[in-house]
Order: structure tokens, then sequence, then C-alpha cells
DNA sequence: TATTTATAATAGTATTACTATCATTTAGAA
DNA sequence: TTCTAAATGATAGTAATACTATTATAAATA
């Protein structure tokens, strides 16, 4: 038995569902592939056309505009990573062991799932990493926020601060600490590949130590109060 | 007697120096009121040279696209800040009650200096935390950084750095915390005014409770260490 | 005063970000 | 199987963006 993963998308994102049709999984598909490769503003919805060999017109049915369209693949990442630290994390009692387990999941780069959808999670990962903050650093964002555009990564905030909070009752910041290790899990990946004189990795560029330096900044944070 | 604090800024920012004429003041004056007034993919070449009341020509001669009038402004501002840091912590022999100073100015909304530049530094400041990160979250991050683009925020990192190693010689992270204070003063205050929930100071939306999470945060790693 | 230099005014191009129309194919219902 | 509706493809067109180029004029400097 073959099981396949469907992730509940908000039905404002899109014009037309993408995932009910060929065409509609082919965007995705193709969006992925093409932003990790030239980055989102070189991106546009006349090259996704061509590369999936369709038209302009043929996008636009689906996504009303390619920030949309971003909203709704980091959307979709958020999750899908929910759901992966809800299924790694589950029959786990001990929430110290929890919250390393899900630091892992954030910082690790995803081996791709090419049976599990159209969307190859690998490049995802990387497209978040590098463009997911511009998915709300914009005016826009306190009516995409009203629209729920950003209920996923809220709720998965949630989640990782819930966790926080049973490793230490008394720990103050459990949204700030898990939202900051979200961010933090993706920029100093960057960083260490891009820039790498802000992080201590520059020269491994190894993931294993940014999870390293996240497990301390976590955990004497929450041994400590 | 008046000083006036100069930045000396890349000269491969710009085409034309900016700080040279009364047109060039006006480009980084009224840059700053409009990107912090629509945002930074709103804002064009177009309206800028509208709002100054010149032509669009006029502005392509000091700077040759928007990525480069963001990423002056964004070195500018580091430059500044470094500036205010260590005019701030000088003389201070402690190192702890240093980096509390430094967490503070990172923090702290800036009060505007009407005198000291045609450069707003609290509306800069506004800017930087919606905007700051595009201008390395692109795919020419690595030939900008080669041109040393970053240098400003690299170095505000390093004098950060060596703070939290004056603290605590044995600190394995130095230089990640110090990026991980700056991006998370940022995004903490972000979040809070328009996607409170992923932070602990969505009620109160006070500056002081970002300061007083981070001092957690930085202080409970290094005492431990 | 002559001469360089900066600015203003104007025009023009390629690309982006869309919207509209209509013909054709495809899929499902009768 | 046939009819019908919906999705797609092909084509066109518009306004705005992101520039470059040209020439005239004004201001600063030698």
């Amino acid at each position: 038995m073959k099981l396949q993963l469907q992730i509940k998308m908000n039905e404002a994102l899109f014009l037309r569902n993408p995932e009910s049709s060929a065409l509609g999984k082919n965007i995705l598909k193709h969006s992925v592939h093409l932003i990790y490769k030239m980055g989102f503003e070189t991106f546009t919805f006349k090259k996704l056309a061509e590369d999936i060999g369709t038209t302009e017109a043929g996008i636009y049915r689906y996504f009303e505009n390619k920030h949309k369209l971003l909203v709704y693949l980091t959307a979709w990442y958020w999750g899908w990573l929910e759901f992966q630290i809800s299924f790694h994390t589950n029959n786990i009692k001990d929430p110290v062991v929890k919250l390393k387990r899900v630091i892992k999941l954030l910082a690790t780069a995803v081996e791709d799932d090419e049976q599990t959808s159209y969307i190859n999670e690998s490049l995802l990962h990387q497209i978040i990493i590098a463009e997911g903050s511009k998915a709300y650093l914009t005016k826009q964002v306190g009516e995409d926020n009203k629209q729920q555009f950003f209920k996923p990564y809220k709720d998965l905030c949630a989640v990782i601060g819930n966790i926080i909070l049973e490793c230490s009752t008394k720990y103050k910041y459990p949204k700030s600490l898990a939202s900051t290790i979200i961010e933090m899990a993706h920029f100093q990946n960057f960083f260490m590949n891009n820039l790498p004189s802000l992080t201590d990795f520059g020269k491994t560029k190894e993931e294993s130590e940014i999870i390293a330096f996240l497990n301390d900044l976590v955990f004497t944070s929450l041994k400590k109060s």
C-alpha cells in the first residue's frame, strides 16, 4: 500500500487548486525547480510557462501572482514539516529528546521523497532558506495574515513552543524561542554557505554544527530556568 | 561645534557618490521615506524621481538599480550602528554590561537625529527590520559579497562576537550567537508587530520584552559555558 | 570668460505583470 | 455514444517597470 500525504491548503491561496490537475501539479513542480535555480526575483510566470510548455495565461488561472505562489509553497512546506515532526516525535515521551529531534529536522537538508508528491522537498527546503522570509516581509503581511496564509507557520511555532514548555514549565519565552529556532536553523545555514564569517561553521560547512549550536542555545536556556 | 558623522561607503555601491550633491542627498532621504512608506517591492525609481521632483534618469546616474540602493542603505545603517555601539560602550570595562548595551541598541527604535544627516535613522531602522534581509537573500549574494558589500554587517558581527568572547572565553559559537542576536532583535520586532503569535510579546508590543528575551537567551548561554 | 560637469527634459526599448478573447481539446453526464 | 461543460492552448493587448540614450540647459570651476 502506498500512502499519499495530502496537505490541506488554504483555498484563498489559489484561483484553481493546483493539486487537482496535471497542469497544476506541473506548476508546483516546475516552480520549485525554477525558483531554486534562479531565485525568486528573477523568476517569472512567463519563464515558468515556457519551462512547463504552457502559456503564461495558463499559470494565471491557478495563481493570482508569484507572491501567492511563494506563500503557497512556504505554507505547504510548513504543513509538511509539521507532519514530519509529529511523525518523527511520535511516541517519544521525553520532551528534551523530542525538542532535539525537532531541531534536527529543522536544520537538516531533507532527502527528497520523489514518490511522495510532485514537490521536491529537498529543493523546497533550500527555497525556504533563501526565499522563505520574503513570504511575510511585505507591506501586505497584515492582510495576508488576516486571510490565514501563515497559519501553518504559526501552528508549527505553537507546536514547538509547547514542547519547550514541556521541557521547562517556567520558561518565559516559548514562542519567541520557537520562532528563533526555526529562523536560525535556516539563517545560519544560509550564512554558513554564503556569508560564512557570520557563523562559526565556515570551515566545515556542516549542518551538524548548526544543530550543535542550536541545541546549546536552547538547552542552556531551558536548564537554567 | 557641530560634528557630522561621515560613514565611509564602498564605492562600488554607487555610480556617483550620493553624499556629494544635493540631488544625491535627496535620493537618500526620499528613498528612506518611500521605502518605509510603501515597501521595497512597490518602490520604484520612477516614484522616487517624482517624489524628489527630478527624473528617473537622474536617479540612475547615482544608483545602478534599486537593489544597489537597498544594499547601500543597509550598509550605511550597519556602519552607523557600529559607530553607535562603539560610542555607547566606550569606557565600559565589564563585557557583560557592554553586551547588554549592545542588545539594547540593536533592539531599540532609535530616536531620529534630524541634525546629523539627510538620513532619518529611525525610519531606516524600520526599513532594516522589514527589508534588511532582502539585501543578501538573493542569487547574487556571492558576487555582492566578493565586492565587500556586506562588510559593515560582518564587521558589526565581529565586534559583537568579540564582546561575547570577552564575556566567556570558552563559548564555542561567538559569531553565530552574534548574528542570531542581530537578526532576532529585528525579526522578533517584526513578528511582534505583524505576526504576534510567533512571539511572547503580542500583548504589550514592548521592545523592552524583546531585550529581556535576548538577554535571557544570551546570558544563560554564556554563564553556563 | 571659457569649459567642464551636473541636471532636466524627452524619447525609446525590452521585460514584467497582468487581462481578455476565442478556438480546441478533454472529461464527465445523459 | 453524444452532448455539454470545463480546462487548456493560442494569440493579442495593456500598463507599468527597469532600464539606456540624446540633447539642451544650468551651475560650478578654472
